[in-house]
DNA sequence: TGGGCGATGGGCT
DNA sequence: GCCCATCGCCCAC
């Protein structure tokens, strides 16, 4: 792969609209650091949750609780929360006081192969990292992560590589969030094998 | 190839 | 005690 950018992303690239941030976080490298090792993956696939509006965040009503306040504060921040028995990661938008926030659901491994490999288990590579509780997994992704900031190790953001087309659509698994669930904010990079839950998603038809 | 469902733990009322 | 921004197995097709 030739043209990768891994320079850290500066705080002024989470200063723009939240819809707008959670396309341009596309293609962009995530990083973690571990006593392990690092491993890295193109972000591939995102959600944008923009609260107090919305009735699928967390932070609908502008609810403030431990688990969101990280959400109220600037954006670049690192919002970790734990569904089920896995560690989603999303990225905080919208500036102080505006608690929005870009869930990453799917990237493309790219270095730090065997560590993830270990770490998921299994052998299809594809099915290491295409899914949001997926990915945390394969790099290592944890609670400890919580409030600290995207722009600095252990957890961080690097430019990457432009993606091709991105196509748009409903976002996963919020059924019972009223007209919220139809909102088009689930951004991926089309006909990306990683994608999560692809299923979900109108096949291209080929000419 | 994909839908159905149970496991499982933390946050919140 | 209930509610999930999930995952992976099982089974039908």
């Amino acid at each position: 792969m030739n043209n990768i950018n891994d320079s850290i992303l500066p705080a002024d690239f989470y200063q723009q609209p939240t819809l707008e941030l959670a396309k341009s976080l596309l293609g962009c490298l995530i990083v973690k650091e571990t006593a392990d090792g690092t491993a890295s993956g193109f972000i591939v696939e995102t959600e944008a949750y923009i609260g107090p509006g919305d009735r699928a965040a967390h932070s609908f009503g502008n609810r403030r609780t431990k688990r969101t306040e990280v959400m109220f504060g600037n954006s670049s921040l690192i919002y970790t929360y734990v569904m089920h028995t896995h560690t989603l990661v999303n990225v905080v938008s919208g500036g102080p006081e505006n608690p929005e926030a870009i869930l990453i659901r799917a990237i493309e491994p790219y270095s730090g192969l065997e560590l993830m490999h270990e770490r998921r288990g299994i052998a299809d590579i594809r099915k290491w990292t295409d899914g949001p509780g997926k990915l945390t997994k394969a790099l290592g992704i944890t609670m400890d992560d919580y409030g600290r900031s995207f722009t600095a190790p252990p957890l961080y953001l690097a430019a990457g590589k432009k993606p091709g087309h991105i196509s748009s659509g409903p976002r996963v698994g919020i059924d019972n969030s009223g007209e919220a669930k139809d909102y088009p904010w689930r951004f991926w990079v089309t006909d990306n094998p990683f994608i999560s839950r692809k299923n979900l998603i109108k096949k291209r038809v080929p000419k």
